[in-house]
DNA sequence: GCAAAAAGTCGACCGCAGTCGACTTTTGGT
DNA sequence: ACCAAAAGTCGACTGCGGTCGACTTTTTGC
């Protein structure tokens, strides 16, 4: 009871994850077509639109194993004892190197990470919330060493190395850094300025704590909810 | 001599950008056909392509326009001896506003100009240089008003700031952020955290200033070329 | 003023993402 | 065991972005 089709999902549903693999890493994204996904799954091209609403869908799919899988490489060789710049600079700059180890796999997921259309949203912070995750642990670390000011809130904080990240992708695509070393100075460079701050004397403060509070529920009510299941279907 | 293609091709441009904007605001951009920008410029679909490589190029004309006029109207507004963040989160709302009066219109912009695809480079670099133009002047001033620790680099913190700016523009896509209010208050949180800094006693220095200041040459090379230009055509 | 070259215009055409409705397989109630 | 409904599969079809090469208009050199 209720077999046969699970397993046949299932079973489909990664035949045409690594035919998509398959065909996007010989030829990219752009140039591999849904038809020939299909063929390449034994499949017909309207069934893959029962397992995925949008070719970018399938690649996000795909990115989110790659980046499973990242991450663990990169939890086994960062030292927790390490300052929180070190680290900051080593989980950064890897998953820099993961994402742009092919330019336009490195582009497209950016983009739908950053700026996620509509359809793509779910599964955009799906991923969001790994970074967010993997982020807030090395800050819980260095809080507990003291590396951080007690005022500082945890996901504000987070989301403001995020930040720099972001802009360091922005840069490299955007052609401002060109080299990796040049990518891994600027990086640094921003971090170490978000950590010691801009301002000389500051004035005024960080505005109403209560809209803030209630964005961070929001954020991680929602990214709870996604470590729970591991649901394969939509809809 | 040279006249009548001159002003015929200056024409035609026009036409097709007026076209576009008038589909694109009813329609959207994605339900726009080129064929019907065509056809209400009327001209052939072929011919646009003499004018523009991709469908995003038209996209990004149009705004290249409307964002000039958005600063203009910033500038008046903009009071030049308010404290530095003050006048971020002016800007920064501004342009948040006017971008995200239209969610597809703000998500393909902010798609474009922070990770663009090869075709696009230039156009995107274009408005880039405005933006950090128009920060860095902020900047300046702080800096004069001793708002800022004069061992800041200019171009490095002008980076920070934008990234923080990418961050909300980003939380707002992902649907973080869902009423302006929230963006606003967030957006001032984190950039006072970015000006007070996030750690304690921070270790380490900045790393190497060499590449920084080889990376800043670069980019004020290249936004100072394209204020001296202002031409239409492409190749 | 004229012919060759250069620049510009055009729409038929190509390949592909995504839809649709006809068809097949599985399920669950009896 | 049977059969209606639900779930899943399929490829022909639609609409669009972008190309191409034939055609027209402007410029240039004489």
């Amino acid at each position: 009871m209720g077999g046969i089709r699970e397993t046949r999902k299932r079973e489909t549903r990664q035949a045409i994850i690594e035919a998509a693999v398959s065909l996007f890493s010989e030829k990219g994204f752009e140039k591999t077509s849904i038809e020939a996904i299909a063929r390449m799954a034994g499949i017909g091209k309207g069934t893959i639109y029962g397992y995925f609403r949008a070719k970018e869908e399938i690649f996000l799919a795909f990115c989110e194993d790659e980046i499973d899988y990242a991450f663990g490489m990169l939890a086994e060789k960062n030292d927790p004892q390490a300052p929180l710049l070190e680290q900051l600079v080593i989980l950064f700059m890897s998953q820099f190197r993961f994402v742009t180890r092919n330019r336009e796999f490195g582009r497209l997921l950016a983009r739908e990470i950053a700026f996620p259309r509509e359809v793509n949203r779910e599964k955009s912070r799906d991923m969001d919330a790994r970074y967010l995750q993997g982020l807030g642990m090395l800050l819980s670390g260095a809080r507990q060493r003291g590396e951080l000011k007690p005022s500082v809130d945890n996901l504000l904080a987070t989301g403001h190395l995020y930040a720099i990240y972001l802009l360091m992708l922005s840069c490299w695509y955007s052609g401002y850094l060109v080299e990796e070393q040049e990518v891994e100075a600027s990086l640094r460079a921003l971090l170490h300025q978000a950590l010691s701050g801009l301002g000389e004397r500051v004035s005024g403060d960080g505005g109403d704590p209560g809209v803030i509070e209630k964005v961070s529920r929001r954020i991680i009510a929602e990214s709870s909810t996604e470590s729970g299941k591991r649901d394969e279907t939509h809809e």
